[in-house]
DNA sequence: CGTAGCCTTGAAGGTGATCAATGTTTGTGG
DNA sequence: CCACAAACATTGATCACCTTCAAGGCTACG
């Protein structure tokens, strides 16, 4: 067992033999940038933390245009909510952006360990709970205008990764992953983007998003800036 | 302890030991149209069940388009998530729409109780876990038009509701509230209800919507109708 | 050196927000 | 039971913000 994997968070303070339970038959996995982890609708045998890297949680809708619900850093959970689903298939499909590392556990360690596993659980709900007031934040913004939303999703990566390394973010993005999170396209991202460049906000190298003026940033999140 | 609470989801199947427990300290009360359960930003020291009637989860916003992020129906239950952080504020506001009972459950209990009980945490988390994929589905809609975001938040109110007594909308609605729960305004909304009134779709007197012809709704849901 | 993936720019058009005014229902106190 | 106020619903006109569509450029990589 790695110490990469004893430092996360959820773990923090356990024995060593209590991490043992909890990664029963897990199994660690590589992903190269683009793969999946699991399909949407796919039988949801297991769950899994993301190790390093990122990936993203992907709903797909029929008529193509694809809404990504959520980013997962280094240290989340995606898929636990469900293992409590008695039988059940993925409601989103899990994509790795860049090389990603994750832990994939099986269903039967998270009923037999984590569940009777209070501590464990109570960090599992802290990681929802603080995903659903991201959720919480996102519609409360759905009348505001792009620039603010699209600052909002910069900010909470950020807040999120939680480096102080701080300025750049974590995860290569393209327009349209930006554009499928906030629920825009690819155009007006770029329209809002190329703007900010220009006033010197934020630098883009290919898919890497550097901020150089964070509160700049913040103040059009805050409306005060329009931008 | 009334029938009515031993029947909800969260405890069947339990001794009625087991739910005095759940209920250590626990506070029946009635709330009027409109009353307050509790406030954003207040200190969170008791989460709730919703017994009969209805409540929104109303999120602030500072300049004043305040979003409802919820509504709870009996069988719900509000403020749990928040019961794993350590010490925290409501992140929301709840207030009551049209008369309705809630069971106010002290913070201590949550931690003594609920938490130590894996079926009760269990059935929470189910509950979660439908809320989630709810927020899903809403965020795959953002590109969506008008229609059918209001078609959605109905169709989900009666699924939820699950009563087959079926097309009535168990809440009374002002048409504000049904804008501010799919983020619109309330004038967008009145023009969309409005034809589908005159087109026979929808029946409403007052705060009460009746739903007519709901193959229409979930065709409009579905993007084959336009109306 | 050609293709694939991503980024960029422009023009046109639509959906819904906003503003303003008016009608309707509900509730309350005299 | 009436009168008035408050809350809610409605309608119309205007306009901003994005989406959509179309075309082209850049970069990387086999």
């Amino acid at each position: 067992m790695t110490e990469k994997i004893k430092s996360l968070g959820v773990f923090e303070g356990f024995e060593d033999s209590e991490v043992a339970s909890l990664l029963e038959g897990a199994e660690e996995k590589l992903l190269k940038h683009r793969a999946t982890l699991f399909k949407a609708d796919t039988d949801a045998h297991f769950f899994a933390l993301v190790l390093e890297g990122a990936v993203k949680l992907v709903k797909p809708s029929p008529s193509g245009d694809d809404v990504i619900v959520l980013f997962a850093l280094p240290g989340d959970v995606i898929g636990a909510l469900i293992m409590v689903q008695d039988k059940s298939t993925y409601p989103v499909s899990v994509i790795a952006l860049g090389e990603t590392v994750v832990l994939k556990i099986p269903r039967r360690t998270f009923q037999e360990s984590w569940q009777k596993n209070q501590i464990a659980m109570r960090r599992v709900n802290a990681l929802i709970y603080s995903r659903m007031t991201d959720f919480h934040d996102q519609k409360s913004m759905t009348k505001t205008p792009l620039p603010r939303k699209i600052a909002r999703q910069i900010v909470s990566l950020i807040d999120r990764y939680g480096t102080d390394a701080g300025t750049i973010l974590p995860i290569p993005l393209t327009r349209q992953e930006i554009a499928d999170a906030v629920g825009s396209t690819v155009e007006s991202v770029i329209r809002v983007m190329s703007s900010w460049s220009q006033l010197g906000i934020i630098r883009t190298s290919g898919q890497h998003i550097e901020i150089l003026k964070m509160d700049k940033v913040l103040e059009i999140l805050s409306g005060k800036l329009e931008a």
